[in-house]
DNA sequence: TATTACTTGTCAAAATCGTAAAATTTCATG
DNA sequence: CATGAAATTTTACGATTTTGACAAGTAATA
C-alpha cells in the first residue's frame, strides 16, 4: 500500500464553471440554489491520488466530506492481523467522511483509491453551515444514510444467513447493480475487482472465491473473459442465489 | 408467532402532561420548543402489544414513526426458509420506522415484541412536517442514522472476519453496552435473550452459542445465574475478542 | 399442582470452509 | 518482447461448524 500522494489541493478558483458543472450533478447538491453551490465551490479543495493509495486512515479525527470526481474508491476496516472488510465500493459522485463530521467520533474506516482518483473535498464547517442553511441537503443526506443502512442490512443477512456460494453471488449482484452496465441483455461487471478483494466483500477466504466463481460459469451462470464478468441471466442468477 | 395485537389506540389527549414528559426525554425530540411538541403528542398514537406479537410486517408499505414508551422489539429481516437475522434490539426512548418515512420503500424488516411493549406514533406526514419546520430533529436524526451506520458496519466486520468465538464474545459486548449495567464492577446483562435469538445475532447455530457460553464461563469470563449474564472483566474480555 | 410447552445442554455424524503449497497464468515494466 | 512480480487455479487435508436428535431442566398455564 503505497503512502498518500501529496498532491497539493488546488483551488477549483481556476475554473469555477466546470465545478459548478460538477457539483450539480452530484445527488445530495442537486437542490441547491446556485448561489449557494458557488460558496461551496469557492471553499472545495481538489485532490488528486493515484491508485492504491491511502485517502483516509482508521482512527484519524480530523473531518472532511469527499466527493468522488472521478475514480473509485473502497471503504475498508482493518483487522489487528491485517485482514480487511471491504464494507463498500464508491465511485462517480458518490460521497464520504460524513459519518466523522456529523458525530465527530474518529473514523471507523479507512479509503483506499482502487483506481486512479479525483476529490473533491469540502472542509467540516463548511458542510456542516450548508446543513444549517439548507435543510434539503439534510434531507437528501438523510435519504442516502437511509440508503446505506438499508444495504448494510441486507449485507448482515446475506453473512449471517448464506453459505459461501450465496455471499458470493450476493457480492456480484450488488457489483452489477452498482457498476454494472447492461449489453445485449445480459450484465457485464467491467474491471471486477481482484478475487482478494471479492473475498474482504464476501467474508470468505480467496480460494473459495476462485471455487465458486469457477462453479457459477460451469453452471452457466456466469461467463468470464479477461477482466470483464458477465452475468448471463440476471434474474434467474438472482431468484437462485437471493 | 402470534398476530399482532389488535389495541385501539386511544388518542394522548386524556393525559397530555405525561406524555409531554415522556416525550421531552426521547433523544431526538429534545431539541424542540414545548410548543412544537405539543403538536406532535396531540396528533401521536399511543398503542400497546404484548410479547411476541408483530408490530410491523416486513414488505409492508404503510410508513409511520414508533417511539418505544416501554418494552423491548427485534428489528428482524426472514430467509425464504423462515431463518432470522436479528438486526438490533430496541428498548425504551429508541425509536424504529424512520427509513420506510424516508425513502418511501418498502420495509425491509419486521419488528416484533420480545416483552410487553408500549409504543408512540406519529405518521408520517406529521413526522416529515416536523423535519422540515425544526432542523434540528434533522440533525439529531442524521445522527443517529450515522450511529446506526457505524453499528451495522462493526457487525459486518465481526461476521466477516471472526469465528464463531469472536461473533458471540461481539454479540455479549453489543448487549452490555445496549442494556447492561454496571454493578459491583461487573458488567451484568438482564434478561438475556434466548440462546435462539443470540445465534440469530451471531449468525450462528443455537448448539453453537450453548457450547461457546460455556466456553467462556470455564475461562471465567463470564457467570450465568439465571437469566442474568455477567460480565466478569469487561474491559479484558473486550481485549481478548475484539 | 399437574401438565404442557419452551428452553437448554450435549452428542455423533456430516458438511462446509479455510489453510497451505505448488503450478500456472496474467500483468506491468524496462 | 522478455522477465519478474502478482494473481489465480488446483489439490489435499484438517479444523470448525451445522444438523438433527434427545434428555433434562425451567417456565407458563389450565
Amino acid at each position: 500500500m503505497n503512502l498518500p500522494s501529496v498532491a497539493p489541493g488546488q483551488p477549483l478558483t481556476s475554473d469555477l464553471g466546470e465545478a459548478m458543472e460538477f457539483i450539480r450533478n452530484v445527488p445530495i447538491f442537486s437542490e441547491i440554489e446556485a448561489s449557494e453551490l458557488a460558496k461551496i465551490v469557492r471553499v472545495g479543495v481538489r485532490k488528486k491520488y493515484k491508485k492504491g493509495s491511502i485517502i483516509l486512515l482508521e482512527e484519524e479525527t480530523g473531518a472532511a466530506l469527499f466527493v468522488i470526481i472521478s475514480g473509485k474508491v473502497k471503504i475498508v476496516r482493518t483487522d489487528d492481523d491485517g485482514r480487511e472488510v471491504i464494507l463498500s465500493i464508491l465511485g462517480e459522485n458518490d460521497f464520504f467522511g460524513e459519518m466523522s463530521i456529523l458525530d465527530g467520533l474518529a473514523r471507523s474506516a479507512s479509503v483506499v483509491a482502487i483506481t486512479k482518483t479525483e476529490l473533491f473535498m469540502i472542509h467540516r464547517r463548511d458542510f456542516l453551515k450548508l446543513l444549517q442553511d439548507v435543510p434539503a441537503v439534510a434531507v437528501s443526506l438523510l435519504k442516502e444514510l437511509t440508503m446505506r443502512l438499508r444495504k448494510a442490512d441486507a449485507q448482515i443477512k446475506s453473512l449471517s444467513l448464506k453459505d459461501a456460494a450465496g455471499r458470493v453471488a450476493n457480492v456480484i449482484l450488488q457489483l452489477a447493480d452498482d457498476i454494472g452496465t447492461i449489453r445485449k441483455g445480459r450484465v457485464e461487471i467491467d474491471e471486477l475487482p481482484l478475487q482478494q478483494d471479492l473475498a474482504n466483500m464476501a467474508g470468505t477466504s480467496r480460494e473459495t472465491i476462485s471455487r465458486v466463481v469457477h462453479m457459477f460459469i460451469k453452471k452457466n451462470h456466469l461467463e468470464l473473459q479477461g477482466n470483464k464478468l458477465i452475468i448471463n441471466d440476471y434474474e434467474k442468477f438472482k431468484s437462485l442465489y437471493t
